[in-house]
Formats: structure tokens, sequence, C-alpha cells
RNA sequence: CGGGGCGUAGCGUAGUGGCUAGCGCGUCUGCUUUGGGAGCAGAAGACCGUGGGUUCGAGUCCCUCCGCCCCGACCA
């Protein structure tokens, strides 16, 4: 039992100057954490019983799952970083330390190479396999900017398991136990949430999957189809690329454009000089851009802006990419700032990648490379050829779905959960085999699955909170019940307390406001901003022998009996 | 890392060059009070982030560094 009378816990009146998110406020606020330097937290006794209470419904669904659970140090040593290359690129993101000897080590940002090359230390056979393994670590990135209180940190809790399969249907078995497993926690911890299609980005490998939570505060943006479902991170969205009826345009017409070095001012000039009557669809956005050192040019249709995320996760194989500067400019004479067009690519010798917008025999205005003059009728397929298709352009509220043609919604989100197919990756580089039936070595296919866990106790916090304070769902809340006796009559507190007790006896938690000095009105602030599920109040209506009755999440209030109370309760919990 | 903002008591803040740095919350003592962050009386608690400078005089102006927050870049 938890009694507030002695509890470690002082709840603050005001929101902390240096917090702008919900649940970073009312963390603090109700005495759950408390800032120790930037994205650094201590967990205080309230938030400790929350954090424990997300990671024991973590840890029942992966053992319920069958998957077995380890612990890692966190501490490590650089050794196996090297050999997978990541001491080097994970950058300044990666804390790393000397120890007396001038070793270095690192402290654990993930942990995939310890994993893996302990599978490689234990088994060699394809017997042994499939294997599912996981453990719950304090992990530590140094991130450039971290942010929003406990969502996102320099150190944080995470749950990360791994698979390890012979082959790829095996990995897909086990993949989709993830899913599922993932699914029933989220689910018990009362969070509403997506599962998006996501890119796997840096780490290589193929399918993955996003669990985002939906919240006004979330840092990821993903795209969903309120008609058939569909959702996908925006990197990962596909776009539905128009089949507009096109007929046999005019040969290219170059004409002057004065002071056109904007989309804007062009559609303006076209329109008052030449009638035109377009708008900024009708034209194309050459933008040049620097990939890995070598100059590129990606078209997008002239009403959206060029999603450098989208650009840089969709071209494979990239790893360094950027916008053209003007030292770019000075030094490739050939294209003219605001005036560029696809049409002399090859002359150039410059790759074009185009936006699915930019269909084949679609035409455009574009620049001609010309200062101060644009052309009209450039075609696709006739006037410029391109070296690829690629996501490029911004995606926006009302794209069609690329599944059903609906308008899609655009939402934010936290991103709660990840799970992807590794793939061989980390087994190839730290060579992880075992042996099939033939006798023959196989390289080991993994996946590999991560849960924020205290991100998830600031998801839950965002998703439920109200105006007053925190709303926990009754599996994650410090206690199920919230017991306040008031009045200076010693009966509501020894009934207080038997009611406390009884509940329980029944399995029920329950943290009883049991302060003698301290007025109702705090008391009921103080319950109202912790957030436990169910209040109960044991104090005027004594005299009826009823106690009263509140419902944290929907704010019902009724007295009952004395009598009813365990059984109301109960009911109330269900 | 670029841009912006802010560092005054545990928390929130006032203090635009001039006396001993003010207020609210919280804390402590006493009395009173007990259904919505109670009242009265008293008390403790501040290296005004750091270092340097300007000035007769600096919380206040200038510079340095440090820290924190926000936007962006970054980000399994």
């Amino acid at each position: 039992m938890l009694r507030m009378s002695s509890l470690f816990l002082r709840t603050l009146r005001d929101d902390p100057s240096d917090a702008s998110v919900p649940s970073h406020k009312l963390l603090v606020r109700a005495g759950y954490i408390r800032p120790i330097a930037a994205g650094i937290f201590s967990w205080l006794p309230l938030g400790v019983i929350v954090l424990r209470n997300v990671e024991r419904v973590i840890r029942e669904e992966m053992d319920r799952a069958g998957f077995q659970e380890v612990h890692f140090p966190a501490l490590l040593p650089k050794d196996p970083y090297e050999r997978t290359a990541r001491w080097d690129e994970y950058g300044p993101a990666l804390f790393r330390l000397k120890d007396r000897k001038g070793s270095d080590y690192l402290l654990g940002p993930t942990h995939e190479e310890m994993f893996t090359l302990m599978v490689k230390g234990e088994y060699s056979s394809y017997k042994d396999l499939p294997l599912n393994i996981y453990q719950i670590q304090t992990k530590y990135r140094d991130e450039a900017r971290p942010r929003s209180g406990i969502i996102r940190g320099r150190e944080f809790v995470m749950k990360d398991s791994y698979s390890f399969d012979v082959d790829d249907a095996g990995l897909e078995v086990s993949y989709n136990k993830h899913r599922d497993a993932y699914i029933s926690t989220f689910d018990r911890l009362g969070l509403s949430y997506n599962i998006v299609s996501a890119m796997s980005g840096a780490m290589g490998g193929s399918k993955s999957e996003e669990f985002l939570a939906p919240c006004p505060t979330g840092e990821d943006t993903y795209v969903l189809c309120k008609s058939c479902g569909y959702a996908a991170n925006v990197e990962a969205m596909v776009t539905k690329a128009e089949k507009k009826s096109i007929d046999t345009p005019p040969q290219i017409e170059v004409l002057d454009t004065p002071n056109t070095p904007t989309i804007e001012t062009l559609v303006e000039v076209m329109n008052k000089k030449y009638n035109a009557n377009i708008t900024a669809a009708e034209t194309l956005k050459n933008v040049l851009l620097v990939a890995d050192g070598e100059p590129i040019c990606v078209l997008v249709p002239g009403d959206r802006e060029v999603d450098l995320k989208r650009l840089e996760a969709n071209l494979v194989g990239v790893k360094e990419l950027r916008l053209f500067d003007d030292e770019d400019f000075a030094k490739r004479k050939e294209f003219v700032k605001g005036y560029v067009g696809p049409q002399d690519a090859k002359r150039f010798g410059i790759k074009l990648y185009a936006d699915p917008r930019i269909v084949i025999g679609s035409h455009w205005i574009t620049g001609a490379n010309l200062q101060n003059k644009h052309a009209r009728y450039v075609t696709h397929g006739r006037d410029f050829q391109v070296d690829g298709f690629v996501e490029a352009a911004e995606v926006r509220e009302g794209d069609s779905c690329p599944k059903c043609d609906t308008p899609v919604v655009i939402d934010r989100a936290i991103e709660i959960g990840h799970i992807f197919q590794l793939g061989r990756k980390y087994a190839e580089a730290l060579e992880l085999t075992v042996l099939d039936g033939q006798g023959k070595s196989r390289v080991v296919t993994m996946g590999s699955y991560g849960i924020g866990v205290s991100r998830a106790v600031a998801a839950i916090a965002e998703q439920t909170h109200d105006d007053i304070g925190l709303v926990w769902p009754k599996e994650i809340a410090p206690a199920m019940v919230h017991i306040v006796a008031t009045g200076k009559e010693d009966l509501p507190f020894t009934t207080a307390e038997k009611i406390a007790l009884d509940l329980e006896s029944k399995g029920v938690t329950v943290m009883l406001d049991d302060r003698k000095e301290a007025s109702p009105g705090v008391k009921f602030k103080d319950a109202e901003l912790i957030g436990n599920p169910v209040i109960v109040i044991v104090g005027k209506a004594l005299a009826e022998g009823k106690v009263e009755l509140r419902i944290r999440t929907t704010g019902a209030k009724s007295e009952v009996l004395l009598a009813d109370v365990i059984k109301e309760v109960l009911a109330a919990l269900k």
C-alpha cells in the first residue's frame, strides 16, 4: 500500500518553466520524474512504479510469445562495434569513454552486435533455430537535440529483441510473432496506435513497420487512409501517379520570362504575358543536389517542395545528400539558378531522377537553361529521359491513397515500437553461421524489434491526460485505487484503512491518502493530478454510511454504501 | 551544428545602473481550520549560472564560458 503520509512525493502547483509538452509538465508536477540534465531524468517512487508496470506488461507478453530474456551490460567495449563499422557510422550520437588504460568503451545505443555475438558463441546448428531473445535495458544516445521530456531523451529504457532464423520464411514467422506480441502489449498498455509501413533506412534489411501512437506532440508524421486502413510513415508513402490523359504536345517553345527565378513569379509572368492560365502544378521544379559528391537533378511538380527526408530514404545507396549551394552553382555555370530544365541533362552530364508524378508523356513548363528564359511543352520521354523515378515530393493531406485512391489524412505520432527484418547484415559482419541439414554453412538471418519503454510512459501520459492531471490505465497506474480520507475525526481514516486492506486482499493495488494535516482540497487536487483510475473518498458521506466513488477517466461521481464499496470498485476496474 | 529565447530560494516569478534583492507556492513553529490547492502570527531558505570587464556604484550594461528550453539540421 502506498501511504501518502510517508510517500516520497512532492507535487508542484506550477508547471516547470522548461517543459512544453503535457507528459513532461505533468510527470514533473505530479512527482514522477525530476530533470537531471538535458534529456536525462530521475525516476521518483511513483515514476518507478509506472515504469516497472510498463516493463511488467512487456515482459509478460514477450514471455507469453515464448521469447527469452537476457541482460547485457550498458557499458560495452569498442571491438564488436568496430567489426560492424558502427563505431564510426554512429558518429557523435554514440557516448564514448575510455577506461584507465585508455581503451575505448561506449554506452550501448542498441545491442545488435552483442546479441549476434552471444548467439554465435553458443549455437552452430540449424536445429537450434529459430531463436527469439530480448532484453530490457537502459540505452544511451547522445542526441543532437533531446526534447519533449522523456519522449526523446539521451538515456532511455528500451526493450529490444532479436530473432535468428535459417531462412527468409523463418524470419517472416518470427517477425509476425513479434508483431502479434506488440499488438497485445500496446493494447494492454492502453495506447491507441497505428501500424504503419516504414523505411528500413540505414539499418538495411527489407520489411519494416512502426507502431505509432497518434498525438499532437509526436515527432513522426505519417499518412493514414481512413477508407482502407493504409498507413505509412511519410518517408515510406508511395505516390499514386495520376494517369492524366496526354495529347501530343507541340514542339518545345522557348519563352522570354524575365525575372522569374521562382515558381511563383514564373506562373505570374506566364499568365500575364502569355495568357497561359496555368497553376504552379503545371510547371516543373528542377532541384539540383549533391549525392555522395555527384550532382543530380530531381524533378518534382512546381507546386510541391522536395522532401529531403523522403528523397534520401528512397535514393537507394546514397549516404550523403545536400542541396546545391552557391559554390556548386559557381562551379557548374551551365546550371542557371532559377532557370534549370531537364532537357539538356545529357549534354550537361547530370543524372535525372523524377518524382512518380512526372509520368512519361507529360509535358511541362520549365527552365530553358538560359537566364530569364523558360520553355514549355517540354515532354518526358521526348525531350528528356530520366535515370529513374524516386519518391521526392512532399506528401500532403488529401493526396491519393496508393491502395484505394481515397484522400489520405496526415497525423503526428510518437514512435513507440519498430519491428523489422534486418536480414544478414550483422550476421555477415560478425560471421554468425550455422550448419544446415546438408552440413553446409549458412549465414543466419535476423530480425530486430524495439519498444521504447520509458517513451511508452510518456506516450500514455500524452494520450490519456486531461486538463487537471494524468489519467493512467489500471495496469500502469501507481495504484488502481486512490483512497482519500477527509475530516479531522479518526473514523474516516480507520474506515479508509479498512477499505484499503479489503481491496488489497482482492488483489487491487491501493494508494491511501492518510495525511492528517492536508486539507480536502489538496487531497482532491493531488489525486486528480496523480491520475489513478478510481478514486474513493471517505468523508462527508460517511454519516449516511456511504463513500464517494469517482472514475478518473470519465469524471463520473457516485455515492455507494460502505457495504458495497469493494464490489463497486471491482466493477469499476473491470 | 545553425537560428532564437532564458538562467534570481525547492517550484513559479518581480526587479531597465542607486539603500539591506521583493512576491506567490512549498518548507518550519504556534494557534485556528477540514469537501476543492484554507486563515492568522512568526521563521528559515539566494555566491542573482561562471569568469572577466565598464562604472563612484552591476541582478541590471559589455565580453567569455557553462547550463536549460524552443525551431531547424540530425535521429533504428
